[in-house]
Parts: C-alpha cells; sequence; structure tokens
DNA sequence: CTGTTAGCGCGTTCAG
DNA sequence: CTGAACGCGCTAACAG
C-alpha cells in the first residue's frame, strides 16, 4: 500500500502538499495539484485513516450497541443510522448485546478503544454505569430507545406511554372491561412506560384491577404468558402485548387454545414485521418509526461532534402510530 | 483520555514494561505487573486501537457490505457473521449497497482505508471490478452469498441451483405442468443460478417451454410479475419465486385476482420470514441457512488472516433446507 | 504557495 | 528483566 510519501515523491513534492490537495485544506499551486492528483490515481493511494485519526484525533467512526440486530425493530434503526452516518462521511461498527450487561460492557470498551467518535446506545440495564464510563472516557453518546434513570443525556426514543395508553383505550371504547398486559422484561424503560400507559388507561375508564404479566421479549414467552392471564376467571377479553414477540407468541397460545381473535379475545401489540413482509396485515399495532429513531439519533450525534462546548442534552420523543386492523376487533370499513 | 505514557509515570516504569504486561508479551517482574495493573485500573486506561494500528498494521476490524440489512436474509447473515467475528475478537463495521455499484465503490474505498483486516463482500454486479480492487490492495477477502465471474475468491453461498430444482420437481411431481418462475434480477448469481435449477427440473419431465420473468427482489415486482404471468394462456397452475419479497407479491397478486393458494395456483419460494414472527407459516420455501452462511464466513476469513501465505481459494456450498408447507398443496398429516 | 520540524500513542529493536 | 531510541503514516504549526 502506497503511503503519501510515495505520492509526494513521485510528484516531486513534498508530503504536506500532498495531504493539502488530498484534504482540500490550505493552498496548492494548479499545476502541484495536477502532478499530485496524477500521482495519486497511477499509485491507487488510499489515506491510512489510522494514522490520520491517530494524528487528528478523529476516526469518522460511530459505534451502534443494540440489543440483538435480528429483531426487525432495530435491524430498521441500524438502518435509519447507517444512512445518516454514510451521508456524512461516517462509517457505524455495531454489536449485540442479547440485553447481557457484560456483553455490553465487553463491546463499549473495545468501542472506546477505537476511538470512535460518537456512541449510540441501547442500554441494558437500568443502572447507568455505562453512561458514565462513557461521559468519563469523554466520548459523544446518544441513547436510543430507552430512558436512563437519572441522567441528563441525550435521549431519542419514540413515545411508549402514549402508544399503550392509546392501544388500551381502544380496547376499553370497545367495551372491554377484563383486560391483561403482557409487559416484558423488568429494568426496561420501555416496559415501565407501556405499563404506565396501560395503567393510565384503565385508570381513566375505574374498572378492574388491571393485570399484568413480566417476562422476556420472546415469543415463547408470550405464549406462556398468554396462558396464565387466560386461566385467570373472569378471563380476559382482550390482551395487550407490549411488543412484536410477545403478540405472536400470544396469537399462538390463543390459537392453540381454540380461541378466535378477535371474535374471542381480542389483541393488539407494538410494532410490526418489515413492511412488504406481510401479506396479510392482521395486528393492531402501536407501530414506532423504527427508521426515524435510528436517523434522528444518528443525526444528533453527529451534530454533537461539531459542537465546540457540550450542549444541553436533549430528549426527543417520537410519536407512535396507531394502526388499527382486525385483531382489534373493530368494525373496518 | 490517559496514554501509555501516563500509566508508566504513575507506576514508576517505562511505557515500554506497561505494554507488555498489557499484552502479556515478554518478561516483567511480578512486583512491576502489579504497579502496572494497579495504575491502569486507577487511571482507568484503555490502550488506543488507532495507535497499535498503525505500528502492528492491524486493526482488528471485519467488513461487512451487503444489499441491505433489512432484507431479514441478510439481517440473520450479519448476525452470524458479527458472533463469529465478536468472539474472535474482531469488530465489524457494515455498508448497504441497495445494489448500487457506486455505492459499492464508495464503501469499499471507504473501508480499505480504514485499514480493515479482512471484507465480507455481497457483490452487486457482474463484474469482478471490486474484487480485483481488493485484491490489489491486499485485504483479504471472502464473497458472500453470490458468485463473482471468473475469479479464484473465497466464496461461501448457499446452494440456489438445487434449491430452485428441488422446489420445481416438487410441483411437477404434483402434476404441474405449467409453471412460471419470478427469477429477479438479471445480473445476480443467484438468480440466474436458481433460473438453472428451475429449468434442468423442467428438462427432466419434457413439458413446455418454461416461462421466467425478472425483475428486482421486491414485492411490487412479484404482484407485477405474477399478474403477467398469469395472464399468459393456458394459464400457469404454479409459480415459483425466487426470493420473498416476490413470493410475498406473488401472494398478493394472486389473492386480488381471487385466486386461492394452493386450490387454484400453488406457489412455493425461498427464504423465509425470521422464525418466531410468522403466526402462521404458509409458503413452502427452500430456506438457507443465513445465520450459518455468515458465521462460516467470517470464520473462514479470519483463518485467512493469520495464515502465512495465501492459500488456494474455497468455495463453501451450503445446502439448503426444503420446507414443505400448505402453499405448495402437498398433502400434510 | 511550499517545505521542514515535530509528534499523535504505541510496539519493535537492541542495548543495558 | 527493563529502558531508550526510533518509526508506523499523517498533519499542525511554523518557517521560508
Amino acid at each position: 500500500m502506497p503511503t503519501i510519501q510515495d505520492v509526494a515523491k513521485k510528484a516531486g513534492v513534498a508530503p504536506m502538499t500532498v495531504s493539502r490537495v488530498i484534504n482540500n485544506s490550505g493552498y496548492a499551486s494548479p499545476e502541484a495539484r495536477q502532478r499530485v492528483q496524477a500521482a495519486v490515481a497511477e499509485l491507487g493511494y488510499l489515506t491510512n485513516t489510522l494514522a490520520r485519526g491517530l494524528r487528528i484525533k478523529r476516526s469518522n467512526t460511530l459505534a451502534l450497541v443494540l440489543s440483538d440486530i435480528t429483531n426487525p425493530f432495530f435491524t430498521t434503526v441500524a438502518r435509519g443510522v447507517e444512512d445518516a452516518a454514510s451521508q456524512a462521511g461516517y462509517t457505524v461498527i455495531f454489536g449485540n448485546t442479547d440485553e447481557s450487561e457484560e456483553k455490553e460492557s465487553r463491546y463499549l470498551n473495545q468501542i472506546l478503544q477505537k476511538q470512535v467518535d460518537g456512541i449510540l446506545l441501547v442500554p441494558v440495564g437500568e443502572s447507568d454505569r455505562m453512561v458514565q464510563r462513557i461521559r468519563s472516557f469523554g466520548t459523544p453518546l446518544v441513547v436510543l430507545d430507552r430512558k436512563v434513570p437519572g441522567e441528563l443525556v441525550d435521549t431519542v426514543r419514540c413515545d411508549s406511554e402514549d402508544g399503550a395508553y392509546q392501544l388500551t383505550r381502544l380496547l376499553l371504547e370497545l367495551g372491554h372491561r377484563q383486560l391483561a398486559l403482557l409487559a416484558g422484561p423488568h429494568g426496561v424503560s420501555v416496559v415501565a412506560d407501556r405499563e404506565a400507559g396501560f395503567r393510565r388507561a384503565l385508570a381513566e375508564f375505574g374498572g378492574r384491577p388491571p393485570m399484568v404479566y413480566f417476562g422476556p421479549f420472546t415469543q415463547e414467552t408470550g405464549e406462556a404468558l398468554a396462558r396464565t392471564a387466560l386461566a385467570v376467571q373472569p378471563r380476559p377479553t382482550a390482551l395487550v402485548a407490549a411488543n412484536n414477540f410477545l403478540a405472536i407468541g400470544a396469537f399462538k397460545a390463543l390459537h392453540d387454545v381454540g380461541l378466535e381473535v378477535p371474535d374471542d379475545v381480542a389483541l393488539v401489540g407494538f410494532d410490526d414485521l418489515p413492511v412488504g413482509l406481510l401479506t396479510d396485515p392482521f395486528l393492531t399495532a402501536a407501530i414506532q418509526p423504527a427508521y426515524e429513531m435510528g436517523h434522528r439519533a444518528a443525526e444528533l450525534l453527529i451534530a454533537r461532534l461539531s459542537e465546540p462546548a457540550p450542549s444541553q442534552p436533549r430528549e426527543i420523543v417520537l410519536p407512535v402510530q396507531i394502526v388499527i386492523r382486525r385483531s382489534s376487533g373493530v368494525k373496518l370499513s
């Protein structure tokens, strides 16, 4: 691989001149420019960004740490991040935590060592340890999707509370009074928010004490929790799933038990499959703008990078969109 | 951010000793070790991998360039890559080409500049220009999912020809004689392979000249191609879609035209939705082992990195699995 | 407009 | 077993 020195030699100028031409910084006579560009082309020279990064202390790299890229929601977030980053000349490295604090911590160390310019993080736990660590290292951070307790930090997330509220309200307005929430894992802020929205709607309508079930965001859990919920007497007439996997598990459980959706039990959920992969959209859901979330977060992070002094942390809360489909039992025209 | 010098000063040793302790290279007296480790912990020191990379000429970074991470197939591939990479201590940067040669080329340049240790590429076009360029730069490369014409290069892909052959054969054995293939875009090797498998099965059974339609791997295209195919007389009794998006588009078209699957027209396809996101698996399909593909490819690449001399290129062809479900019209017990 | 000097943080080399 | 000198490839700061 040719270096800047090789180019300089071939062009008969100093390395510094080559640098100036390449980066369009400072002056260079048209003819020097010519010769440098010719030499660059001839040698197929590419600047070594490791060396440059060491010197200028910027790697033009962002890191994206999320729980599992395989979850369509996060896939779409990742795509949004990548688009925004690449447009601004940044490259992104990604890692999956699988909701494990240990993996999260390993990744973050690796990433800090790589001198990334900024980090996009979907934090695992309730603690702000990692956020503190990143901050002490001085690397700009945007928290994605979740809230971090007691920390003032840039955050981009969706309005989970409102989503759950609207879904629940929809069911209540349809006449349901016995509802159950399949909430997700303890210790994740979106779960707490969705529970809060659920309870708020219920409180407004008075009615029975709410039933709430917790467990990991998996299909198996959805199935198990739904079975548990359906065993209660009087049986719930509607289920709210706080996540797409939980919703699908719940649907399976209902199907297996011989209950029809929505005639016997109504079902609503969060998120969805990627557009275009559904032959027959069925689930009434609060759809989060995943792509926009990733895109906005990356934009915010990139904006931070060129701020001289760190300014006030921002919290961007994106609205969710309630999409009404058959599973809720609403009459569709 | 503390440097190795800060640690050295605090520990009362030379930077070199710190380096030796950190990297477990060379000797260091137990007590020096102690002091260094204490200083490292106290300062929260992390080694600057840019500087190290510049020196040792390795970045411990892999690049993954694919068409669109949003496609569940590639999402899963990416997860396989990431798992293998992270286990071996590598970090991965990714980029989407959207099947555009220009984006592909931009990314690859960016990536080469970053001095990645190796590249995993789902190549866009039929040309081997990019492969040549990467090779001339000396960065190890593994081609994923597709073949590159006339190039000897490490490749990990699935047996598309066989998958299409088996799907087609299944339909023929069910008695179908009027088949159409929704093939995908020209210039992608998997499309050519699937067409070849389709034709091979047809040739074995004699029968009508095959109908083959081309277009991008999108749902809209699937819909349009299916409509075109269904307009032909005599009307095809079975459709083979070379991709999940095409299959879904075809299904929509059939539905809209009022044809039942599989009673009026049978439908088979490639790939699927992620496991766990299907409430009601329906499509008979040739499932590619996406995760394994990514994992194996990354492993192969990593193995190459520690080979002293580049050895014979390998081509790993993974078998596809035919999953028979209702859409084919096979009697299921 | 251009070249020289110096140093980013680290690891290799070679003396102690 | 440990340290000093040097250089990886690049650019900021300063001459000229």
